[in-house]
DNA sequence: CTGCATCCCGTAGCCACTACGGGATCAAGC
DNA sequence: GCTTGATCCCGTAGTGGCTACGGGATGCAG
């Protein structure tokens, strides 16, 4: 298991940062990661530099990111220009983006559960959920 | 615009429902809606019934069912066999994923919301945003 | 040097649509 | 009756963000 200085292969890489393995390969195809060193073979050999980058993009999935801001955020993240305002300005885009969503599900849970309440106890003969469905919103 | 007994032409059921055209013709692609009647020339003619079907499948999506509870729904809505039990079932399952997407998105919220705020104000040199989006979490 | 885990690559599938394009049909006006 | 412009036909491909598959090559431990 030591691979010294020979670079980690993809699926170490992805293990290390808890992703699927194609999931490596598909970022690398779409432009994301950059290509790494081959061994002779062929085989992908990574560096901590493509760990640091991969868990960025992880980072910036799981805050629900889409792959064109993690793009635009990672060239942003570059040394030399680091532009907060424009980092800022995608996030907030992206905070309300977040926000509608969110309000959506609220919206959506407040009537499916009120809904699912009228259905367990009144002894009614109709379905209340399937009414609502058939009713005008 | 009088389209008495002939049935209403795709264009206007989509219309009627405030769901695009081609959305019907994937709908009937998929059995979620019936073939409906054509017209000499094979256009589509569609009756109160198909009318009644699209707005139980538009509500049911905008309460975000997948397609196949709501085909499954439809099949409880037969008449003779309203099956209540298994329709609060769907609905409670989908109320639960409803939940879950919520809790999720408020986490989000939450980050986004106090990470962007630490931006706007302090004069650090760093950028709160990236170094988070660096940082584990 | 053998055997087995891992990796290679290209392609197709997932969900719920949406878009496109070239040709046919419909309905209204003249 | 004929023209015109809107509508509709169908099949196919694209969206986002992966995930799965399959047949062959490579890497490494014993």
């Amino acid at each position: 298991m030591v691979t010294g200085l020979r670079g980690l292969s993809i699926g170490q890489l992805a293990a290390a940062a808890g992703v699927n393995l194609e999931t490596v390969r598909y970022y690398e195809r779409i432009g994301l990661m950059p290509p790494p060193a081959r061994t002779g073979g062929g085989h992908r050999s990574y560096d901590p530099v493509h760990v640091q980058r991969l868990a960025f993009i992880r980072h910036a999935r799981a805050l629900g990111f889409g792959i064109e801001d993690i793009r635009t955020l990672l060239a942003l993240a570059a040394p030399g220009h680091r532009s907060c305002a424009e980092v800022r300005d995608i996030a907030s885009a992206h905070l309300s983006e977040v926000r509608t969503k969110l309000a959506h599900l609220a919206r959506l849970e407040h009537i499916l559960s009120e809904t699912i309440d009228q259905c367990s106890g009144a002894p009614t003969p109709a379905c209340p959920v399937l009414d609502m469905l058939d009713a005008p919103m």
